[in-house]
Formats: C-alpha cells, sequence, structure tokens
DNA sequence: GATAAAACTTACCAAGTGGTAAATATCAGT
DNA sequence: ACTGATATTTACCACTTGGTAAGTTTTATC
C-alpha cells in the first residue's frame, strides 16, 4: 500500500503541513526562548527540538531574530486574548476587576512559557517589544487607567493610584508563571497547582477589593 | 617623575589592585548577564567591559559557570541584607509589613542589576540557585510565615494564606527593578524616580494593611 | 508521466565560543 | 640586583554560532 489514501490517515495537504511545521518550531522556539533567553538558544538547539536541520528551519523563518518577532508577536497575540479588559465592564468595578485578575492568572497557568518570553524581554529593555508594546498593549492600559480616574470622580471607588495598582496586579499574576519554581519552594511543592491558583485568586481579589472599593458594610 | 609616589596618588598595593579587579568584573559580569543572561553574554563580551583580555579573565576566574555562581552568591548577599526580616518586629505588624516593603523597594532602587540577576535565574528554573535559596532564603521566609500564623491565632491581624501574600509582596516590589522599561511606558517617562517608588511603596502598604490588619477604626 | 514549484539536505563559511598552555611582564621581599 | 610569586599577554585549540549556496527529493498540477 504504497500511497492509496487510507480512510484511517488520511494525508494532509502539502499548505497542511507547512503550516503545522511552522507551528512547531514556534512552540519549540518559544519553550525554549522562555527558559534560556534569546542569546540562550541556538537555531540548531531547535530545530533538533522539532526533529529537522538548522537549514530547513532557515527556509521557514529568514533569520533568528526574525524567528523571535514572530514568536514575541505570537506571545502578545496569547496575552491579549487573555486581557479582560476593564473597560468591558466599566459599570461594575467589582466585577471587572474580578475578572480582570481572573483572566491574568488563568493566562499564567494556561501559558506560563508566553509569559516567560515576555518577562524575559522586558527585563531585557523591550529591545525589540517596546514598539509593539506601546501600539497594542498601552492604549489598553490607559484605557483601563482613565476608568479608574472616572470611577473615583463619581464617588464608585476609593481614588487608588491606578497606574500603580495596575503594576501590583501585572506583577503578582505573572509571578505565578514567571516564578512558578521559587513559589513551588516557598510552597513546598514539585508544582503548582489549580488550587495554588485559586488561592492566589481569592487573596488578589480580596486585597484589591479591600484597597479599591469604598467600604459598604 | 617615573615612579615617586606622590601624596596626591598613592600606588595601591597589589592585593588591592587583584581584588578591585576582581570586584570590577564581577560588576561588569553582574550587569551583563543581568541584562542578556546566561547565554546571551560571553566571557570576551566581559572582559572587554573591564577592559582586559578574556584569558585574564580566566585567571581570575575558572570557568564562567564559577563566574556566575559567584555573581549569583554576591546577588543573594546583597538582597539578603535588605531583606527586613518580619520576625525582627514580631510584635507590631504594621511595622513588620511597612519595614519589610520599604527594605524589598528599596532593594529593587538601589539594585536592579540584582534583581534582574536573580529573575533570571528563576525564570529559567533556578538550576544554580535551588540549594542556594533553600539553604539561606527559605528559613527566614518560613519564619515570617510563621509569624503570621501566629499573629492570625492570637487575633492580631485576619488569617490571611501567609504564603501567597509572601508572593504578592515579592512580585510587586520586585517589579520595580525587573518590569521597569515596562513600567517606565506606563507612566510615560523615561525613568523611574524617587516619587514613583513612594507611590508605590504607599499604595502597597495600603493594600497589606487593609487585607492583613483587623479594622480598628 | 512530464514539469515546475515547494520542501528538505549537503556542503560550506567566517566569526565567535569557552578553555588551555606557554611565554612574558610586573612586583614584593631579600 | 636577585628571585620567586603574581599578573597579564600571546598563541592556540576544537567546537559552535548564524547564515549562504547549491544540490536533491518530494509533491501538486497538467
Amino acid at each position: 500500500m504504497p500511497k492509496s489514501t487510507q480512510p484511517t490517515q488520511v494525508k494532509e495537504r502539502r499548505s497542511d503541513t507547512r503550516e503545522r511545521l511552522e507551528q512547531e518550531i514556534l512552540e519549540a522556539a518559544k519553550r525554549l526562548f522562555a527558559v534560556r533567553g534569546y542569546g540562550g538558544v541556538s537555531l540548531d538547539h531547535i530545530a533538533r527540538e522539532v526533529g529537522t536541520a538548522k537549514q530547513n528551519l532557515l527556509y521557514y523563518f529568514a533569520s533568528k531574530e526574525g524567528l523571535y518577532r514572530r514568536v514575541l508577536h505570537g506571545v502578545l497575540d496569547v496575552w491579549l486574548s487573555y486581557m479582560e479588559a476593564i473597560t468591558h465592564h466599566a459599570d461594575d468595578p467589582e466585577m471587572a476587576l474580578r475578572k480582570y485578575i481572573a483572566g491574568k492568572l488563568r493566562f499564567s497557568r494556561e501559558h506560563p512559557y508566553d509569559s516567560r518570553v515576555y518577562a524575559n524581554e522586558v527585563i531585557s529593555g523591550a529591545p525589540l517589544f517596546a514598539q509593539e508594546i506601546r501600539d497594542r498593549v498601552l492604549p489598553a492600559l490607559q484605557a483601563d487607567i482613565a476608568v479608574f480616574n472616572r470611577w473615583a470622580e463619581q464617588g464608585v471607588c476609593r481614588p487608588v493610584d491606578a497606574a500603580h495598582l495596575m503594576v501590583v496586579l501585572w506583577a503578582s499574576t505573572q509571578a505565578y508563571a514567571d516564578f512558578a519554581s521559587q513559589i513551588c519552594l516557598v510552597l513546598g511543592k514539585p508544582q503548582l497547582e489549580e488550587a495554588d491558583f485559586a488561592a492566589a485568586e481569592a487573596l488578589l481579589v480580596d486585597m484589591v477589593l479591600r484597597t479599591v472599593l469604598r467600604s459598604t458594610s
């Protein structure tokens, strides 16, 4: 049975193969960049991970930096897709903050490698990321901050420093992906479980609501 | 005036020279490792930074990994020296938390490179750091957590999840060093100033005290 | 089944990597 | 001034790096 397309295993079309391998490369690159940083990963390294040769990898991506940029772009796509923008619940501070924290923690749980790539890039001063952050992240963030200020004006919530509050939320949620190894040491377990994320969410929500909401009790 | 030791510029002793160059190497290595990670920095790179040759650097430090370990060790020294342990104010939760937050933020402000080296190492799974963290950091941290639990038992403060609270504090304060470039983008300024750290401290203290203290008003 | 495009391999390359060995320069103590 | 230790440079080394060029195989379309 040399080439008969069996019903059990349909041969995939060429364009599909291409797309799949391209995705595999991007995934492998992401994992490696996440852990060892841009300079700590070689094309050979990535190629071996997906079972092909470095030169073939350069057939798919013109250069190492090009590949890295594609990874960064994908990371930001995922990041933004988990961004429950506060503006979506502009009339309900509590709901908005709950959803925001939950979304960012879910991102850390479901996409730890994306989170780490992001972190690595920011730590090294975001040489390639800065423009994209300016274009795609900042507007959303500033909209969120504006919502906070409006809430404060209307007396719906206390007048907090919205920018720094966002930093705290960003850093705390991100930590459960980036610094997982350290948190595991503290908690004395080999890896984070769902319960840990739930506990983190409960604490963060509690902290933020206590800080932001006017006490209604 | 060939060799006359002038009073204005006393020739330093050899052992002093050695120690000074060794420190210069460690400092340069720290800065570079902080920004580009272990794999992104070459010995040549470091050597040029301090104005010597790679081979001379290998005369001072037996290997790249050895140098990196020394950097890590030094980073942890600094880190611990800023650690206002909560146990030092075991009878005053508010004071303890204020000092703790202030200390960690001061570390981020005064030693951003140390903070980033630490972060890089943890993100990559702390392959070399884990043991040292276990030995030197964890005991202090667990003591702090124990103090929290005692406070909760005595009814001095609310029963919070101390471990996760420490994570939030750690992540939030560390962010002002590691993710400074991102925070600058958000704040719309080229670099963080003292006022920004003061604002961060005020917010963090406010959040934590609201969460931890029993309302006494 | 021929054909051309697409996918992959082989063969290179110059530059850089961490590291070693030996020669040379500098210096402190006599 | 001599000497032994300390410090630095020169000369290498095998290996890896990102990247190029040309060949070879595979595949879709006619």
